[in-house]
DNA sequence: GCAGTGACTAGTA
DNA sequence: ATACTAGCCACTG
């Protein structure tokens, strides 16, 4: 395992129900600017055994960002929803509400 | 080693 | 406001 991806599971550990962070952000508080792309990377490739709130990470923009498989894109929007988070009719959120401030 | 890929982003039009 | 571009960089075959 990757001593980058740990670093990257570490900090999306610590976001808050409730509140979401963008790829950009994960990777500089990682300690890794300029590294967003890595961080979709990693969390995609998050293994089953590693559990963290995979869901609270969104892009810049405050949408969820499109992956191969739509279904994971759905669930996270539950899962963002049911703690509270909420998505204009975009289907984006309010970063200026939403945004993790650490 | 090289080329293709992607859960990205900031800039430009 | 949306659409496209170039830059980005670790992973994979």
């Amino acid at each position: 395992m990757h001593s980058n991806y740990q670093k990257i599971y570490a900090v999306v550990a610590l976001i808050p129900a409730g509140t979401v962070a963008t790829y950009g952000q994960v990777a500089a508080l990682a300690g890794l600017p300029g590294h967003a792309r890595q961080v979709g990377y990693a969390l995609h490739a998050t293994p089953r055994d590693v559990q963290i709130p995979w869901q609270r990470v969104i892009n810049a923009r405050g949408e969820i960002s499109r992956r191969s498989d739509p279904v994971f894109g759905d669930l996270q929007r539950r899962l963002l929803e049911a703690e509270g988070v909420v998505f204009d009719e975009k289907g984006r959120v309010d970063l200026r509400r939403f945004r993790w401030h650490p």
